[in-house]
DNA sequence: CGCCTTTGACCGGCGC
DNA sequence: GCGCCGGTCAAAGGCG
């Protein structure tokens, strides 16, 4: 769970050695947010939430074009269907995309993203939802039971946000098991072809050989998408996780549906964990970022180059002098890779 | 052995 | 009706 895979050359993107570098240029669409003149207290969940932010407009800024099929948006079913994240207090809610976020509000009625433009809104199915997986409950023989009608479709609250990382799937505290990938239509060059085209050249690479392949197969920009469900019963929340094909370094992450659990790691560690703010210079808080980063520890949440387009407005905030406020930090950061 | 990823097949919606 | 496409299933295999 950690975003290795088997696959060659996938996860060797380059890494970015000053992460922070990235912080001070503004994210896709961001328009309005400098990091660097934002008031000194002002983080950007302050932005998206502050009295003088229209978060709408953030999350206009992070959509794509409709003419470009990649790039999906904030997603959201708006604040019609989007649940009191956390109203009552209990419920569980994946970090950071709290329906109850203005900015959800914000997120407009668009399905996963400018990717589907074909699919119409729909409405939760809150049966469908809490259904357990497999046996008689099993999407076949749901589908054969009970055909949903034209157009229908299961559907949550969905959250998006976009996190500068050299690893796709970026631990959020939650368990996810991977159930499928699709390489995304327009992709200019499929990197099936690239790794066919390669591995005929360097049958047998090795040393300095795979360096090169690496840095070979990751100038071909393929855009693949990988589906995650939590794995936790009768928890049905699913997210898509792809690069940005405008910037292969960033990674766009959209949840769907509310956690009917708590994070496991937050129970593990019981929240005593978090990632500490002691003002360092920025190059050692990179290192420390990086290695939260590539250890799979919740480098979504804690990474600064994390755009939220959405934030739960009750997170802890945390000082950090160089760079404002981190506000979107989780209780759940001592869990190490799940597996591998 | 359990959990997870991989991956081809399949399904359903939509546009033409 | 057909083809395209996004999303999902499920068997096979890998890993610790």
């Amino acid at each position: 769970m950690s975003g290795e895979s088997s696959e060659p050359y996938r996860h060797d993107f380059p890494f970015h050695d000053d992460l922070f570098s990235v912080f001070s240029q503004k994210p896709h669409g961001l328009q309005g947010f400098d990091p660097q003149t934002a008031p000194p207290f002002m983080s950007f969940g302050d932005y998206l939430h502050g009295s003088t932010t229209d978060c709408s407009l953030v999350a206009q800024g992070l959509d794509a074009p409709r003419s470009q099929p990649c790039d999906p948006v904030v997603g959201g079913d708006g604040g019609e269907n989007a649940p009191a994240g956390g109203a009552d207090g209990m419920t569980p809610v994946t970090p950071n995309f709290s329906a109850s976020s203005s900015s959800t509000e914000a997120a407009g009625d668009e399905d996963w993203g400018p990717c589907k433009v074909d699919q119409p809104k729909q409405e939760v199915q809150e049966e469908e939802k809490h259904a357990p997986r497999g046996g008689e409950g099993s999407d076949k023989a749901k589908k054969a039971n009970k055909p949903r009608k034209k157009g229908e479709r299961q559907r949550g609250p969905r959250f998006a946000f976009m996190t500068k990382s050299e690893v796709d799937h970026l631990e959020d505290g939650y368990r996810w098991r991977k159930y499928g990938q699709k390489a995304v239509k327009n992709s200019p060059y499929p990197r099936r072809v690239i790794y066919l085209i390669l591995h005929l050249l360097f049958p047998f690479p090795s040393g300095m050989h795979r360096r090169i392949l690496s840095v070979l197969a990751n100038l071909c920009i393929d855009h693949l998408r990988s589906y995650y469900r939590c794995t936790a019963q009768k928890c049905n929340v699913k997210k898509r996780v792809e690069r940005s094909c405008q910037d292969p370094t960033t990674v766009i992450t959209t949840y769907e549906g509310q956690h009917t659990h708590h994070s496991p790691a937050s129970l593990r560690g019981g929240g005593a964990h978090m990632l500490s703010p002691s003002p360092t210079t920025n190059l050692r808080r990179s290192v420390l970022l990086q290695q939260v980063s590539r250890g799979s520890s919740s480098a979504g949440y804690t990474n600064p180059n994390t755009y939220h387009a959405g934030l739960p407005p009750l997170l802890p905030q945390i000082h950090v002098p160089d760079h404002g406020l981190l506000q979107d930090i989780v209780p759940s950061f001592t869990h190490g890779n799940q597996r591998r």
